[in-house]
DNA sequence: GTTGGCAGTCGGTAGGATCGAGTGCCAACC
DNA sequence: GGTTGGCACTCGATCCTACCGACTGCCAAC
């Protein structure tokens, strides 16, 4: 625990370095009103703040720069809650009032509305499917050799897959199938699901089976969709470009960022900054991320992904409106 | 039309600034075996070739560079077809006998296999919903306010729209609507569909209504979804972070992007360099594209998107040979 | 028409001087 | 003992200069 007058003088160096970019000296932070020392003094303590390790001079005889333990006990001890200004409520508010798409819109919507406000990259993690249960099974047959199977689940999305017909295939034994699988699966989690029971019918049985293998080993939890919105900031806010570059092409992962997201969905609204998170290739970000909820359980995440040295307490009330506003009208879907 | 030795030079230099990135100069073009004469002579001629618009100096006593129009005229008269080493055909012939996901998850995935045959961006426009007809509907109630409307159109692309239900709606009549629905849709084309036919129940011709209105819409031709694969490529073809930047954020703008690629549908596999498609932002590259068809009919379009000193031939092999395969799988999908 | 030669241009790089922001240390001060 | 002003020192950034080298355009000779 840092004294209160390091306490100030860390809260000083970090807010400048956010809003400037540039490492800061001593007698910049004796300029803050809530420092009242000279820069003498300052500098013994900053000595002392970068040998505890809260503090790194990327030279000697240049200023200070936060490491990520400097940033990390900004956002844990220093930084108030920060609110969002009212003309960007405001936004977010007509945003949901007026945004009445599919939940998948909506989602990727989101990010971009989230990025929008933030000026960072944002990402939003839809809703695990697994968490879900069936609400609606039906195959269509397209040709005479692939039909497409198309799920509604309980959390408003839509899965569909395809997979090639067994020989033989009518369309009453579609129809036969579709049923089967209705009665199967309804109000079930899919990913629980088994292969249905045996009817009297092979064709039908074959149907069934390789409609849900189709669904089932494309829809885990590697699979879920992301939305990336306004990946072009990440160009502002770095301007190495082989950085621009690496975690572009790691946010084009997937996987990776559905797992990192993960990660947080319980902790509510959360922080990983730098080399927390552990992605070696993001280690000059950091991400704020917030679970969305439906009936207070949480089932996707929203967050925002910017380097290291972002806005914190803008980034995280953005972060925070967002995933309630998503909550909210979520909730209405499913309620 | 330029006589043959100004062709062999503009070729070389075409050639040798597309493989260095660097301005070339009167002795490096004489090194090129297909060129006979004294660097003085080639002097000469580039000094015509700039005259007339094909070269251009970015500064005196620089090597040249070609400008959009010395592209232009390499890709219509100086470039062999290309073919792609056997490496790559095997990679897509593997990558689409494998790949059985449903439609939209295939054409995500090309775009990520275009992205990593070139080593450029790739962009994928999904098939015109205008051109395909419905072959299933179904609506499906998600809580007592809010239902979804599924649409399985003859393509196997899926389309989905939430909407608010009208008060006092059963279980029953959102299966009448969807009954109603899918006799009058059936086999037509979802943008031509107008208000359904009258039943006797009011609640049920609101819920047709809605439904429709959603599914109509929001599904014009501005609103095909995109994919675009190899996005962070871009960062690597520019060094300019600011080029990186606009280019990134004009890819976030679908409709900007969808509007480009249509215009080029229904001339085969074409290309536009530099300024010529007229979209500002994206003057420093260019874009190859090639449609699929289906039933031979351009539904939708694969490209390529480099920076104007991109390899033509090689982007203009590797979109061909895509867009022919996608087409092959699609028709299975169709036929 | 082609060519070798030559003067001239200009970006890029290397070396050197200078500047200034910032540090660490120390002696003096309260 | 903590705080402070002062001071020597460091080192990146900036600017200048010189120089090199890759070009070009032109011209006279072939």
């Amino acid at each position: 625990m840092l004294d209160e007058r390091k306490t100030a003088i860390l809260r000083a160096v970090v807010r400048e370095y956010i809003e400037t970019a540039q490492p800061v000296g001593s007698s910049h932070v004796a300029r803050s009103p809530e420092v009242r020392v000279s820069s003498a003094t300052i500098r013994n303590e900053m000595a002392v703040l970068e040998q505890e390790g809260y503090l790194t001079q990327p030279h000697t005889s240049a200023g200070r720069i936060p490491t990520d333990k400097g940033y990390r006990y900004f956002v844990d001890h220093l930084s108030a809650p920060g609110r969002l200004d009212d003309v960007r409520t405001e936004q977010v508010r007509e945003f949901f009032t007026s945004s009445h798409r599919a939940v998948e819109q909506m989602l990727a919507e989101s990010s971009r509305l989230l990025s929008r406000l933030t000026d960072y990259a944002a990402v939003v993690v839809g809703p695990a499917v697994e968490a879900a249960t069936v609400r609606s099974t039906q195959l269509v047959g397209l040709s005479s050799r692939m039909a497409t199977a198309v799920v509604v689940l309980s959390n408003g999305t839509v899965i569909n897959e395809t997979f090639d017909l067994p020989e033989d295939t009518s369309d009453a034994r579609i129809a036969a199938a579709t049923a089967r699988l209705g009665a199967d699966l309804h109000n079930r989690a899919l990913s629980g699901a088994s292969a249905p029971t045996v009817s009297g019918d092979a064709n039908v049985d074959e149907l069934c089976h390789r409609a849900l293998a189709a669904l089932v080993s494309r829809h885990g939890v590697e699979d879920t969709p992301i939305y990336v919105g306004g990946a072009a900031r990440m160009a502002t806010a770095f301007d190495a470009v082989e950085v621009v570059r690496s975690v572009l092409a790691t946010l084009e992962q997937q996987y990776v960022v559905v797992s990192l997201l993960r990660d947080v969905l319980g902790r509510g609204l959360s922080v990983a900054i730098g080399a927390e998170h552990g992605i070696e290739p993001l280690a000059a970000c950091s991400v704020v991320v917030a679970p969305y909820l439906v009936d207070g359980e949480p089932v996707g995440t929203v967050g925002v992904l910017g380097p290291t040295r972002m806005n914190y307490p803008h980034a995280l009330a953005a972060v925070e409106v967002v995933s309630e506003q998503l909550s909210a009208h979520l909730a209405d879907v499913e309620g």
